[in-house]
RNA sequence: GCGCCCGUAGCUCAGCGGAUAGAGCAACGGACUUCUAAUCCGUAGGUCGCAGGUUCAAAUCCUGCCGGGCGCGCCA
């Protein structure tokens, strides 16, 4: 509907152009105004043309209204303020507008034509321990996020990147092994860079109900490598697992370890180029070149290949595979690292227009407003499995997701669990099932309707079910702005409002028992209702229940 | 010290160039013999951190300052 009262205004201009005295109508910029009495929708091109114009706002606003091409659409218009053009609609308008959404059902909302290849490559966390809550955001934000692209018509890929070597993997096996020697029974002294976690201990455990003290007697090196593996295979295999019950798939889960031989190339091909030198020892990757603050290592003293070195042959392979954007999401405290990233791919010639870092900010648990100390050191952090036995998968994604990415946010268990507002995910499903239980209402009595198609929509028009469909009607922006900023947040608050309307709306009106021709086209309105609320749960991974 | 994010109602947060700044929670007062009260209605609550600047128009953009978080490894 904005698309097409737009249009009518870019029509007005081009008739009007010659009067304007301009060669080319600008891009029209619609709003839908915070206040019922300056209409449905606004624009302020009179006002902003009117410095070129050297026209007071007024007058240019009087002559693009002049100019408009006929049309059903619109009830009256008015200018008002320092020259906005107030446009209201006629409630036929609004009907048709409802029209398209029951004819669409799930597909409305979606866009297709844009086919531009994404990969969104999220969570990505060490196989080194289990997921905490702040990987949930992470997985939250890069699912939703997918979810929404692909709906926009974008082939997306999820993809997560498993840094399965490196230094952490030895300290993962050597940590198990000093737990299987305590087991043992030997006297440790277990260091404070091991990690402390109970799981290192159950890993541990493990090994030496199937393997006995076999390992004692085999030499450590070679029992610590061994055990490395292991348990980053098994710690893996647990976090996949809590991903799934999260609903979160992956279509690639990419092994750092794959990539050895790629990483040796991109050096030499680095070093080919002149962005490389020697110093200390090291491999050094000139990136402050390419404004990052300082030069970075790529190959250690001792031979050793960097995490970075390892990225940059990684984003390499991304590029290389094809996609038109890359997507990383990480947490705020990689921040630091984004400098380094983004000069290797400017020394690969790669267009960093097609390359979005998002950085979720940190989660801090609470319970009642207390918050809950979680230290990694002490291996003490409440687990994502946790959070989601505890609050369900539905709060948790929701919960997620109702703060913008740059926000810290404050997870509060017990809020989670309660049905307030404070989590409005039960807010938005009750909404979905209360339109459910409608249906059921209307089936127990006997009350039948025709295909939806046959429903006259032109009883409809209360403002209160004028208001519920221009929500319906603006779903279709809220999805697209999500996808162009990359905000999934947008969603979860668009969805609470359209519940909020709807809620009210049942509260004053009944449904079903009025005169037929009204019960017929409320009972479509809750249906559109019903279908954008399902829709929009949908990209948020949130299940639309039927009854509560 | 430098970099990034945040500072909006008592609390948690939206809004990020438009006309009288919103929502929920908490507080207070109401509404279930009627499609699920996990709901709704009403009251109250704000020099949008501070100071300048740009603009017809600033919570929104720019600069500086103040406060909070995070990051500044030959860790990842």
């Amino acid at each position: 509907m904005k698309q097409r009262i737009g249009d009518l205004l870019t029509q007005a201009l081009l008739l009007a152009k010659d009067e304007l005295n301009i060669s080319s109508p600008p891009p029209i910029r619609l709003e839908v105004p915070s206040l019922d009495v300056y209409g449905d929708f606004s624009s302020n091109i009179a006002i902003s043309l009117s410095e070129r114009l050297k026209k007071p706002p007024l007058e240019i606003a009087k002559i693009i209204i002049d100019h408009l091409p006929p049309t059903d659409l619109i009830a009256r218009i008015e200018i008002a303020g320092p020259g906005f053009i107030n446009i209201f609609l006629k409630p036929s308008a609004w009907q048709e507008a409802l029209r398209e959404v029951l004819n669409l059902k799930d597909r409305y909302g979606s866009s297709s034509g844009n086919g531009k290849k994404v990969l969104i490559e999220f969570v990505s966390a060490n196989p080194t321990g289990p997921l905490h809550v702040g990987h949930g955001r992470g997985a939250a934000v890069g699912d939703t996020l997918a979810n929404i692209l692909s709906f926009c018509g974008y082939e997306v890929k999820r993809e997560y990147y498993i840094n399965d070597v490196g230094k952490q993997m030895e300290t993962l096996g050597r940590s198990v092994y000093l737990r299987y020697l305590e087991l043992l029974g030997r006297d440790i002294e277990f260091p404070q860079e091991c990690y402390q976690g109970e799981y290192i201990k159950e890993l541990a455990s493990d090994i030496l109900k199937n393997s006995g003290d076999k390992y004692l007697h085999e030499p450590e090196d070679k029992v610590i490598e061994y055990f490395s593996s292991l348990a980053a295979e098994k710690i893996l295999d647990e976090i996949k697992i809590n991903l799934e019950d999260f609903g979160v798939f992956f279509d690639c889960w990419f092994s750092e370890k794959t990539l050895a031989k790629e990483v040796r190339n991109i050096i030499d091909w680095l070093k080919k180029r002149g962005l490389t030198y020697v110093k200390d020892g090291a491999t050094w990757f000139a990136t402050s070149r390419f404004g990052d603050e300082k030069d970075r290592v790529l190959i250690r003293a001792n031979g050793t290949v960097t995490y970075f070195a390892s990225d940059i042959a990684y984003h390499h392979k991304k590029i290389e595979r094809g996609f038109d954007l890359l997507v990383n999401i990480w947490g705020a405290d990689h921040h630091g690292y984004l400098p380094r990233i983004r000069a290797a791919l400017m020394a690969m010639g790669y267009d960093l227009e097609r390359f979005k870092v998002l950085l979720t900010q940190l989660v801090h648990l609470k319970r009642k407003g207390k918050p809950i100390a979680m230290s990694t050191r002490a291996g003490k952090f409440v687990t994502l499995k946790e959070v989601l036995k505890e609050v369900g998968r539905d709060a948790a994604r929701f919960m997620f997701l109702t703060r913008s990415i740059d926000s810290h946010l404050d997870f509060d268990l017990e809020l989670a669990k309660e049905k307030t507002m404070e989590n409005p995910v039960f807010y938005v499903q009750y909404a979905h099932a209360r339109i459910c239980s409608i249906e059921k209402v209307a089936t127990k009595k006997g009350i039948s309707f025709p295909n939806l198609e046959a429903i006259d929509l032109s009883p409809l028009n209360l403002p209160e079910e004028i208001k519920l469909i221009k929500l319906l009607a603006q779903f279709k922006e809220v999805v697209k702005e999500a996808a162009q900023f990359f905000e999934p947040h947008r969603l979860s608050f668009y969805l609470t409002s359209l519940a909020g309307e709807f809620h009210k709306y049942y509260n004053k009106y009944r449904i079903l028992g009025e005169e037929r021709e009204i019960t017929q086209a409320r009972f479509a309105l809750s249906q559109g209702v019903k279908v954008v609320i399902k829709n929009g749960l949908r990209l948020l991974g949130v299940s639309a229940p039927k009854e509560m």
